[in-house]
RNA sequence: GCCCCCGUCGUCUAACGGUUAGGACACCAGACUUUCAAUCUGACAACGAGAGUCCGACUCUCUCCGGGGGUACCA
């Protein structure tokens, strides 16, 4: 009916939540208060959590929102709750779940009550928790907030075709009124009511931690459906029900969430009359994430993908840190921060609303600055996976590896370490360091470097580095050797004295520093390797 | 159609109503250098448009334009 909204629109009553007044209390939201620089007031205790659905793998958009609540509630020494809402029974998966606790442990998110570290307030896994709602439901419905709804989305859209209403008008508000007799002649029909929450005719506002005041015209917004006719409850039941009676007072989701605030208003309105819920929770819609052009970041963007991110060689410092900065700035001068330093500026409050782009370059050139302040030997430890996944070395654990291993990578890590910007790119680094091969094949562009003289600049070298001592086979004394030998009895330019000589030594045209290089693979792995390339020239 | 959000360099962002509009990534040039990095210099590059308020607007208000989201018995 549509004159439910229009006289709804045309009185544009408004509803509370402070919509005019500069402060308030008790179940309103919090508005703004001037004597906090305009800013809205958090509550004493901040209580946020992070609740997402396990389908699909972990996202970067996931990832920021767990984030952002995280750094709020360790900010303000308020407590994070780590929720499931695990509803859909169609899309959810184990797998899903399992990956979202390996991708908060991996990021060093951690919670204080919630899954698998429990709570007062549990359970904390939606699935279990089918009692609680269907109670909840048969509350709103007794005292009228919610009403049986027998209409199917056919007959919703036949009425609203044949009243000319636009299809896409939504539900009509039919079997609000309904009358006893009308609703048994459904059911002695054979049909089951879906349960639907009566929308006030009223204009309803909040004020946006992150945006401000926002406003939503009276009858925008049609009843909507909490218990499907089958019993089930959905996502707009469970997730309020559990922020209330989890005395969750701070709500902070993505942007795609912003246009159900009105009914979630509304429900909680009739939650808290109904002794549910203690106060209207305070809410901040984070922006979205963007992927290339002007779309959201999608699920099967691989730029989304958390563990991808991971296989390539970003560290969880780099990559968080990367993450804060879609839509939060620490600084005007800086942008490299440590999540101990996150914590301590973090404030919600000062999150841009407008949605970010995931700019990958920038993402890795943030990671590069972590690794690089890594302490060696921890740059060490994480590496080795990767050089293990790569076959570079024999196990996937610093100490399960071989010394002459540990001896060689502990030389190749200062090396390296400023050369890398994924731990993805520290395979191919040391991968000939550690290798005893006499010939490595070069690389494409590596032997793009060679020119004409190579094959003499290698007779050279191998010539000058025969006679040369085992025993003081150092950087420097084959720096001055060669240097000597090539640049100044030679006569070549150093680009192309050391150009083959690196191709041969590394097989690359990007290595560690050569001569660093050829003292730890040693004597005769280097002769082996110039004569090598000599006869594949 | 209706509802809602967003709008500073290519990208992420900074800027009590008063700045030559700052920083970072990327890109370009140079220094250093055995390659590549790292490091350091420098260059390029932005307030979507129009009104209004004000001595003064990126900043406040309105309109427009542009982009995005929602309009589910998904979350």
């Amino acid at each position: 009916m549509d004159e439910i909204r229009k006289k709804a629109a045309s009185k544009a009553q408004r509803v509370g939540f402070g919509a005019q007044q500069s402060r308030c209390r008790g179940t309103m939201g919090r508005m703004t208060d001037d004597t906090n620089d305009g800013k809205v007031v958090l509550p004493e205790h901040v209580r946020v959590r992070f609740c997402p659905s396990p389908t699909g793998t972990p996202h970067v958009g996931m990832v920021r929102t767990a984030l952002f609540n995280w750094a709020e509630a360790r900010h303000t020494h308020g407590t994070f709750v780590f929720r499931i809402e695990d509803t859909d029974a169609a899309r959810d998966t184990q797998e899903s779940f399992d990956q979202i606790l390996e991708a908060l442990k991996w990021l060093g998110i951690d919670w204080d009550e919630g899954v698998d570290v429990g709570g007062p307030n549990g359970p904390y896994l939606q699935s279990e928790r089918g009692d609680i709602y269907a109670d909840v439901a048969q509350k709103l419905l007794k005292a009228g907030y919610a009403y049986e709804s027998y209409s199917t989305s056919e007959e919703i859209e036949a009425r609203n075709i044949a009243n000319g209403r636009p299809k896409a008008f939504g539900y009509d508000g039919y079997d609000r009124t309904l009358t006893d007799e009308q609703r048994q002649a459904f059911r002695d029909e054979g049909r089951k009511p879906a349960l639907r929450i009566r929308m006030p005719e009223e204009d309803i506002a909040f004020n946006d931690l992150i945006r401000g005041r926002i406003e939503f015209k009276a009858g925008s917004v049609p009843d909507y459906v909490i218990v499907r006719p089958n019993g089930d409850p959905l996502y707009t039941l469970t997730n309020p029900v559990d922020d209330a009676m989890m005395n969750i007072n701070v709500v902070l989701r993505g942007e795609d969430l912003l246009s159900s605030t009105p009914r979630q208003i509304v429900l909680y309105q009739y939650l808290i009359k109904l002794g549910i819920a203690k106060e209207m929770p305070l809410f901040g819609h984070m922006p979205y994430v963007m992927g290339q052009g002007k779309k959201k970041l999608s699920k099967r963007d691989p730029e989304s993908n958390l563990f991808l991110h991971r296989e390539h060689g970003f560290i969880r410092e780099g990559l968080l840190n990367y993450l804060a900065l879609l839509g939060w700035s620490i600084g005007a001068e800086q942008d490299v921060f440590s999540m101990d330093e996150m914590i301590k500026h973090f404030d919600v409050r000062d999150v841009k609303a407008n949605p970010a782009h995931f700019d990958i370059d920038k993402a890795i050139a943030i990671n590069a600055e972590h690794i690089r302040m890594l302490e060696p030997q921890d740059f060490l430890n994480r590496s080795v996976p990767y050089l293990h996944r790569d076959d570079v070395v024999s196990a996937d654990s610093w100490d399960a590896l071989t010394t002459r291993e540990q001896r060689i990578l502990h030389a190749a890590a200062p090396l390296v370490q400023t050369r890398v910007r994924l731990l993805g790119e520290v395979s191919g680094m040391v991968g000939s360091l550690l290798s005893n091969a006499g010939y490595i094949e070069p690389e494409a562009d590596a032997r793009k470097q060679l020119k004409a003289s190579a094959g003499e600049v290698l007779a050279k070298a191998i010539e000058v580095l025969e006679s040369a001592s085992s025993d003081d086979w150092k950087t420097d004394t084959l720096h001055e050797l060669l240097t000597k030998a090539l640049v100044n009895e030679g006569g070549y330019k150093p680009r192309l004295a050391f150009g083959p000589i690196r191709v041969a030594v590394s097989g690359r045209r990007v290595s560690p520093p050569l001569f660093e290089s050829m003292e730890i693979i040693g004597k005769d792995v280097t002769l082996a390797r110039l004569r090598g390339l000599q006869n594949h020239l």
